[in-house]
DNA sequence: CAGAGGATCGGCT
DNA sequence: GCCGATCCTCTGG
């Protein structure tokens, strides 16, 4: 049972072990294949550059979205929207949902193979103000910043510009290990009516900052 | 070329 | 929990 003043037991950024400097993760470093890559996800940072200040947040929750996947944007074959995901793994594939939200994913498998991984939800290490600016809201706490795929994209001002982009190499967006190990669950996907029932989602165990009901992150 | 609907969010009941 | 916003993209005729 949980203390009802905490939601969610200390995150993994709050281990006190030092842990060394983050380094770049390159193509060679991350898995391809689809859920491996969103299960690896788990945990990395993501590194915005962005009008000259530095944005990093945990990685804490991701879904893999596969081959032969009916919630999949690639499961009818590549459109001009969707031609990101058949990049080679670790390219961006920024889409609009709603009219209104930016989602982020990296790409994976091989190039011409329509797959991704969608990064969920991120806690916030550094450049919190700048999140919170860009966000226009008042009254979110740190973990409340990037949680959600969409407001994710929106603290770290990513949108169409990054569709595409060689997430190896590219100066504005990265991925990064610093070293930290998270314990991983996961559940369903969220807010899918196809392919529902598929076990595709990844978080981390403890974390305050993933999204979803409670139940799904146990 | 019209129409449906979506890997979301936030406000309201 | 439910619902509307908002705007493309994709599909079918």
């Amino acid at each position: 049972v949980r203390p009802p003043t905490s939601r969610r037991a200390p995150a993994p950024s709050s281990n006190s072990e030092p842990r060394p400097r983050r380094r770049r993760l390159r193509r060679r470093d991350l898995p391809h294949e689809t859920v491996a890559l969103a299960r690896f996800l788990i945990g990395k940072l993501l590194v915005r550059q962005i009008d000259g200040e530095t944005l990093v947040g945990r990685i804490v929750e991701t879904e893999a979205y596969v081959v032969d996947d009916p919630a999949s944007h690639a499961y009818r074959g590549m459109t001009a929207r969707n031609k990101s995901m058949f990049a080679l793994h670790a390219h961006a594939y920024v889409y609009r949902i709603y009219g209104t939200s930016w989602c982020l994913n990296v790409s994976s498998e091989a190039a011409g193979i329509g797959a991704a991984a969608l990064i969920r939800a991120a806690e916030p290490l550094v450049g919190t103000a700048a999140m919170r600016r860009r966000r226009g809201r008042d009254g979110l706490s740190d973990l409340e910043l990037a949680r959600g795929p969409g407001n994710l994209c929106r603290a770290f001002g990513i949108d169409a510009e990054l569709d595409g982009i060689d997430l190896d190499a590219d100066p504005r967006l990265a991925l990064a290990d610093d070293g930290t190990v998270p314990e991983v669950g996961s559940s369903v996907r969220i807010g899918l009516t196809r392919a529902a029932d598929r076990e595709l989602r990844f978080y981390a165990r403890g974390s305050a900052a993933v999204s979803g009901r409670r139940a799904l992150s146990p």
